[in-house]
RNA sequence: GGGCACGUAGAUCAGCGGAAGAUCGCUGCUUUCGCAAAGCAGAGGUCGGGGGUUCAAAUCCCCCCGUGUCCA
């Protein structure tokens, strides 16, 4: 990046001076001079009894007099935005308050909510996870406070030397840090194939703050100017406490009274591992994560059971639940929502406790079995085995080792070892991809006006064409609903060609239609909707409301959706639930739908800002993920679910006729799926369902209500036929033994042995029980041979200590050239159809009267 | 999304290439006025599903399903 890129007037102006740190050797601009920049590992900790700022702040005031000092100055307060970062398929966690805004705002599809704003998010980060207690200023969850500004061609808002004045004024004149202690450090910020200068501002050894101006484009080895640069800040939110009371640690500084109530019962790594994870699950829990073992539910799981493990250890040690209580209290001053949902918050964490208790003594269990079997072979447990438990078991060592008689040392960098296992892991994030790129229109072709939110219920409609690229057709406005928010795309007619689907890319509506249409811009084409499987497509839609709505009365607010498919056929929601839904909550919510659909309340739909809409109803908002936009639109039936959403909707709720569900299941630890149908497809069903129930009963030869009776009598029946005839072969092979031991040509005694000989028709278990039976009495020997399946079989038996079954079978094998083997009580061999088998009987005959 | 472990009788598990087992529970008998208990006898298994290798697979290999766990 080049040198006058930093070279602000901002900084000339006001005598900052170009230095050069010694230890790292970036440049850094600084009102006072320095041989190195302020910030650790170049320098050391300054502001340890020797706060930055003018006073102590708490960490409720600190983000008040950063948004404060931000709205004085132009910008707008925006409220945070869920940990969860739902509108992103690549990450899980919002882990910087740029995350709000990618990546619609941050590509220009989108305005921002406001311009320029401030904004304190709380972010999550398990990078670090094993450093929190430890480095005395590593958190799990933290806050990320920023000024961004978003600037167009023509619509300029700030760039680098407002930003960095905006900084220096907060730090020095709302706060009262002294301007020659900063320093501004140069630094190249490179992400997502964008790049710009950024600032790295540090003072007695904390970086406070990083100012990054997304400005290019990699394009290669040149770099072009972006349509859209952003001003995008991060300010640590518990840094600036720290700095401001300059304690030891920024735990005692940021945790408040929490950390002296909990010093008294637990020492200092292990109090603030306990607060950190306990405000980390307040806030997963309270957007929408439940604890499992996969995916966002994990981090839950990690932190609880983390946290389980320190208070298992102390005797005096509070529950969970009083913890995690305690911190959504100093939570739920700036952030309401939190603790709202308290009771169903613990019965989500109840739930897990549970489990990780069942694990542990399950795991118990299998190690105290595993080190038997270790002993047993002459081994003994290495440290190698507490990994491999601990992967596959999930047992912690300390919990390992209390259950060995010789325990092994625990590794001092066990979970680094863990780690390790999991080095060569490759993890492939395959997102489904549409099975055909839609063509991007060139920018010259006008948006696309949709008419289906005002009009849903239009049929036909004349339209004239924007653009046509082979089979992809854009109009000046549609009513064709594109694929979105889980609901499919129409269909119908174009111009007279068929219309297989819909898409939306952009500001645009693209039709794929059958053929290849010679249209030209500007033609009149007439437009026919599908309207029977639109209908049915918007029934099932607001059925998924409904029943979201009803999921979350009857099981708890910690109910979302994660996922959602609207077809014609059917429709399934995916929503988070620590447990299989029994067959009673099943009714109960199928009932609350019918219910709320036979009181026909309205569906309003209507679009928002979405800072108002978001006061008024919270985050829940989003069941649907991702929703970019200022104005939301938002579906609303009054007083029972709220919801922002793309799809077609019914105007009431009585149009929805009826819910039907069809089947649950846990598709995920944590994730259950629901099937179900609603409008004419649920009397469809209802028909499917009782022609299959009267087709059964008929085949049965049973009235319809007898169906379980009469199927537990043919169960029965076939139960009973089938050990019949187990019986009779048994019956049969116990004849023809009894018939071989009776028949001197079969069997004969020689040497003390009674030898019995004979070729049967049985397959290969027959001829084991057969032999079985033959040599139930001590000292017999039987040798039975069978063609079955295309192989020649040779099966030996023996009871009598001095004939080995084996032995006879190799005496034999080469008589008939089969291949087999066996112990000394029984013996089997096989060969090619035809063989001479009546040979191979013969010699093993023979060396069984003589002894082998 | 990936790694690892597990899936065998109603329950808990052993067996890990050669004739499916143990313990508890269940049924019957003996003993007892009855119960508990003990003794004896017995029933109960597509060894999660499907392919493959092999003379032979619960056992080895591949795929799928389910459960647990660790990691992103």
């Amino acid at each position: 990046m080049d040198e006058g890129e930093y070279s602000l007037p901002f900084f000339h102006e006001h005598g900052f001076r170009r230095q050069r740190c010694v230890v790292c050797t970036a440049w850094f601009w600084s009102l006072g001079t320095f041989d190195r920049c302020q910030e650790a590992p170049c320098r050391d900790y300054g502001f340890i009894g020797r706060p930055i700022f003018r006073r102590p702040y708490s960490t409720d005031e600190m983000r008040e007099a950063f948004l404060g000092f931000f709205e004085r100055h132009g910008h707008t307060r925006i409220a945070r935005y869920p940990t969860v970062a739902r509108w992103r398929n690549d990450v899980f966690f919002t882990q910087a308050s740029i995350y709000d805004f990618q990546p619609w705002v941050t590509s220009g599809a989108i305005p921002p909510p406001a311009n320029p704003l401030a904004i304190s998010q709380p972010c999550l980060r398990f990078i670090d996870l094993e450093e929190v207690g430890r480095s005395g200023r590593h958190l799990t969850v933290f806050e990320m406070m920023a000024h961004h500004a978003f600037n167009r061609p023509g619509h300029e808002v700030y760039f680098k030397d407002r930003c960095v004045a905006l900084c220096h004024e907060l730090l020095t004149v709302e706060l009262g840090a002294d301007p020659a202690s900063i320093t501004y450090k140069e630094e190249v910020w490179e992400g997502g194939g964008n790049l710009g200068p950024s600032v790295s501002v540090g003072a007695a050894g904390l970086e406070l703050a990083t100012l990054v101006f997304m400005e290019y484009v990699r394009d290669g080895e040149q770099l072009r100017p972006m349509p859209l640069t952003v001003v995008d800040t991060g300010y640590g939110l518990e840094r600036f406490v720290w700095a401001s009371r300059g304690t030891k640690t920024a735990y005692e500084a940021v945790f408040g009274d929490a950390w002296e109530e909990l010093r008294r019962t637990f020492p200092p790594r292990e109090t603030a591992i306990l607060i950190d994870h306990a405000r980390a699950v307040n806030f997963l829990l309270t957007d929408g994560v439940v604890p499992s073992n996969s995916k966002e539910g994990y981090f839950a799981r990690l932190l609880l059971r983390r946290a389980l493990r320190i208070l298992d250890k102390t005797p005096e040690a509070p529950t969970i639940f009083a913890i995690l209580d305690r911190t959504a209290r100093d939570l739920a001053a700036v952030y309401p929502e939190i603790g709202r949902n308290r009771d169903d918050l613990h019965r989500v964490v109840e739930a897990e406790v549970e489990r990780y208790r069942e694990a542990i003594a399950r795991a118990r269990v299998a190690i105290r079995r595993q080190e038997e079997r270790i002993r047993a072979t002459g081994g003994r447990v290495v440290p190698e085995d507490l990994l491999a438990w601990y992967d596959s078991l999930g047992v912690p060592p300390e919990v390992a080792v209390e259950e060995l008689r010789d325990p092994p040392p625990v590794p001092d960098d066990f979970y680094a070892q863990v780690a390790a296992r999991h080095a060569g892991e490759t993890p492939t994030n395959d997102y489904a991809e549409r099975g055909e790129a839609v063509p991007e229109p060139p920018v010259s072709v006008p948006p696309t006006e949709v008419r289906y939110y005002q009009e849903p219920y239009v049929e036909t409609f004349d339209a004239h064409v924007a653009h046509v690229d082979g089979p992809w057709v854009v109009l000046d406005r549609t009513y064709f609903y594109p694929t979105g928010g889980g609901q499919v795309a129409d269909r119908g007619e174009l111009g007279g060609l068929d219309v297989v689907d819909v898409a939306r890319k952009g500001p645009w509506v693209l039709h794929r239609v059958a053929g290849a249409p010679a249209w030209q811009p500007g033609e009149r084409v007439h437009g026919r909707i599908d309207r029977g499987r639109r209908l049915q497509l918007m029934q099932h839609h607001t059925a998924t409301h409904l029943l979201n709505g009803a999921l979350r009365e009857v099981l708890g607010p910690h109910v979302w959706q994660a996922g959602a498919y609207k077809g014609p056929e059917s429709a399934r929601i995916d929503i988070t639930h620590y447990r299989a839904l029994s067959r009673e909550e099943l009714h109960r919510v199928e009932r609350r739908v019918n219910a709320v659909v036979r009181e026909d309340l309205p569906v309003k739909s209507y679009f928002e800002m979405r800072n108002e809409a978001e006061r008024r109803f919270g985050f829940t908002l989003y069941q649907g993920g991702a929703v970019p936009g200022k104005e939301l639109r938002i579906i609303e039936v009054p007083g029972f679910d709220v919801e922002a959403c793309g799809g077609t909707h019914c105007t009431h709720t009585s149009e929805v006729g009826a819910l039907a569900i069809l089947n649950v299941e846990r598709i995920q630890d944590g994730i259950v799926r629901l099937t179900y149908v609603s409008g004419e497809r649920a009397l469809d069903v209802r028909d499917e369902h009782e022609e299959i129930l009267r087709e059964a009963a008929r085949r049965l030869g049973v009235p319809v209500a007898e169906l379980p009776h009469g199927i537990d009598r043919l169960l029965g029946e076939i139960e009973e036929g089938r050990r019949a005839g187990k019986a009779r072969a048994r019956e049969d092979i116990g004849q023809t033994a009894a018939r071989l031991l009776a028949d001197p040509s079969a069997t004969d005694v020689a040497d003390g042995i009674t030898i019995t000989a004979a070729r049967v028709d049985l397959d290969r278990a027959g001829l084991q029980e057969l032999a079985r039976r033959l040599t139930r009495a001590p000292d017999h020997v039987a040798i039975l041979a069978a063609e079955h399946d295309g192989q020649g079989l040779l099966f030996i038996g023996s009871s009598a200590p001095t004939r080995s079954a084996k032995a006879l079978l190799e005496v034999a094998r080469p008589a008939f050239g089969g291949r087999g083997g066996g112990q000394p009580s029984a013996a089997t061999a096989a060969g090619e159809p035809g063989a001479p088998l009546a040979a191979a009987v013969e010699a093993a005959r023979a060396a069984a009267r003589k002894g082998a």
